[in-house]
RNA sequence: CGGGGCGUAGCGCAGCCUGGUAGCGCGCAUGGUUCGGGACCAUGAGGUCGGAGGUUCAAAUCCUCUCGCCCCGACCA
């Protein structure tokens, strides 16, 4: 391609809505425009790199067994009532009427219509196993699209979904898929780590997040540093530490005005904040629940999810903290609490802790949860942390990483396959559920993880697996034998099947130079007046 | 949705507080000079100041409403 003829508009200035790397080098580097908030257009430059990264993802996705199809975006309302997502996903479903009045959704992802279809058409043992998958065009209406492609609206995934005949099946074909996962993101070009991740909404009994390292990721993950495990945090399991034991005394109630933060009354009391006990007020589908851990610890709220069996938990507004516990919020505790108290596994067998009285402007000393409150269970619902002992190889500990989820898989079972009846004829002529499995893997957002991974100051450094052109070719200058050198080679590179651009603009060597950065194609000659005349080129 | 910020030429911004001829840089067009790290000179095109209503002799500027965008949070394959 030429330059000179090519729409590839760069810009000298960071867009104004642009914070992360990856916004402003697709902005500036011209390969995509906003058109709304996380919508946008890919410019020439941007398609060449999308088309080379699905190319990469067909050729493992066919060489896997899977088979490509084509789902529509439209979806009528009639099938995500069926599987009870209609009500279920909540705003972030694109809802629309037909001219009839008829309700449909834009798809935010495709279970439902892959099960339809395949419910219809396959009916015998002897059918399975099947792995369909798309490469499409999704919307999901983030209450807070960011950064560019990283959180957008619109985006462009390839889904896809096995049917098996059984649970150890479905494991078979999970694994081709981990497999083909790794494969596809080590030949983008890209540092990624496979983390075990929490199944969320979607359900199954596995699953597993790709996980692209940089540092604006907004995933936590840790990973063990003695062995291969690795986990996002929300996931991740956690070792409690011994209990902290002191004086094991009377219970004393001690005014603490105005003393509502962990470090404010650590600081009062003069003592660690790993001595107080955090009670934190959850409202979970509804009704309020305390849960402790130790004032120097985060709570995992997927975990807390998981342990009192919520679908929906935020934490309790101050008017709800208040009715929960009689105080303001700041001065909750165990003592006496007539709500459900659930408590992390390091506080079993803590003795002379520091809590909330639920009173205004007092706390309560001398805590020991055994004898002054009860609790209904002790469960790990820590966050992790650096330094966290492994729970797998108890030797190495964790370290803490930032990533972007480019790939998901989940072995889903028969939570579709149920509920929509999507059903096989055994051998005996047994009537019997699929079992399945979904993979998802963000296209858009590996090109955004790509730039994040790898750009430095003055553009992006293109992997060449995905890069939009193998080589870019630079004549310096006004002058004729440059120019027709700059010919000579490209006409050669086109011949022998290689992706080239031509930079034959009327520029001069500085712009020229700059937009070269900027655009980041992994191999650039360089031909100048100079060097020429040596019979020399710069790659 | 809560908190914060911003909408003025294609892009980046100033002007608004204190109402009175709409500006700067980049980009773009034309001519000339220049040509190894975003050149220079000259000339020029380009704006219902996000929208609606109000106050006023007069509104980019003050008031009200509204739409859009960005950041933090809640939330989330």
């Amino acid at each position: 391609m030429r330059l000179s003829r090519a729409f590839l508009p760069t810009l000298k200035e960071v867009p104004a809505d642009a914070q992360v790397a990856s916004h402003i080098f697709l902005v500036r580097a011209g390969l995509m425009r906003r058109l709304a908030a996380g919508i946008y257009t890919f410019l020439p430059l941007g398609w060449r790199v999308l088309h080379n990264i699905e190319a990469i993802i067909r050729d493992e996705m066919n060489r896997a067994g899977a088979q490509e199809v084509l789902m529509p975006a439209a979806i009528p309302a009639e099938l995500w009532q069926e599987s009870g997502r209609w009500e279920k996903y909540g705003p972030e479903l694109l809802r629309f009427s037909d001219r009839k009045g008829a309700k449909f959704c834009f798809g935010p992802t495709h279970e439902e219509v892959i099960v339809d279809l395949v419910r219809h058409d396959l009916k015998s043992y002897r059918d399975l196993p099947q792995n369909l998958y798309q490469i499409q065009s999704k919307f999901r209406d983030e209450m807070r699209p960011r950064a560019g492609l990283l959180r957008g609206r619109e985006f462009i995934m390839k889904d896809a979904y096995s049917f098996d005949v059984s649970v150890s099946a479905a494991e078979a074909s999970y694994r081709g898929m981990y497999a083909a996962y790794e494969r596809i993101f080590s030949r983008a070009g890209l540092a990624f780590r496979v983390v075990e991740a929490d199944t969320g909404a979607i359900g199954g009994s596995q699953s597993h997040e790709f996980q692209v390292l940089a540092e604006s990721g907004e995933d936590t993950l840790v990973a063990c540093d003695g062995c291969d495990y690795a986990a996002n945090v929300e996931q991740a399991e956690v070792v409690a530490a011994a209990p902290l034991k002191s004086a094991d005394g009377p219970l004393e109630k001690v005014a603490t005005p105005g003393k509502k933060t962990i470090d404010e009354v650590a600081a009062f009391f003069g003592e660690e904040p790993a001595r107080l006990i955090k009670t934190l007020i959850y409202m979970a589908d509804g009704k309020a629940v305390a849960i402790l851990c130790r004032g120097d610890r985060a709570v995992n709220e997927v975990a807390v999810k998981k342990l009192v069996g919520a679908t929906e938990l935020y934490l309790a507004t101050d008017a709800q903290v208040t009715e929960a516990t009689g105080a303001a919020s700041g001065f909750a505790g165990p003592v006496g609490l007539a709500i459900p108290v659930y408590a992390d596994r390091e506080l079993e067998g803590t003795t002379g802790m520091i809590a909330g009285a639920n009173e205004t402007d007092f706390h309560l000393t001398g805590v020991k949860l055994a004898r002054d409150a009860e609790v209904l269970a002790y469960a790990p619902v820590r966050m992790a942390e650096a330094g966290d002992l492994c729970p797998r190889c108890e030797k190495g500990h964790f370290e803490v990483l930032r990533g972007i989820e480019v790939g998901h898989v989940f072995l889903l079972g028969t939570r579709y396959s149920e509920p929509m009846k999507c059903t096989f004829l055994d051998e005996e002529g047994a009537q019997q559920p699929m079992v399945m499995g979904c993979y998802g893997i963000g296209i858009t957002r590996i090109m955004a993880a790509a730039i994040e991974q790898n750009h430095d100051d003055d553009g992006i450094i293109w992997p060449l697996a995905i890069a939009p052109f193998a080589v870019e070719i630079v004549g310096l200058g006004a002058d004729a034998e440059v120019a027709s050198a700059a010919e000579e080679l490209y006409a050669e590179l086109l011949a022998r099947g290689i992706e080239v651009l031509l930079d034959d603009r009327d520029e001069r060597p500085g712009a020229k130079l700059k937009d070269a950065d900027l655009i980041g194609i992994p191999l650039r000659v360089v031909i100048g007046k100079r060097s020429l005349k040596e019979g020399q080129l710069e790659v």
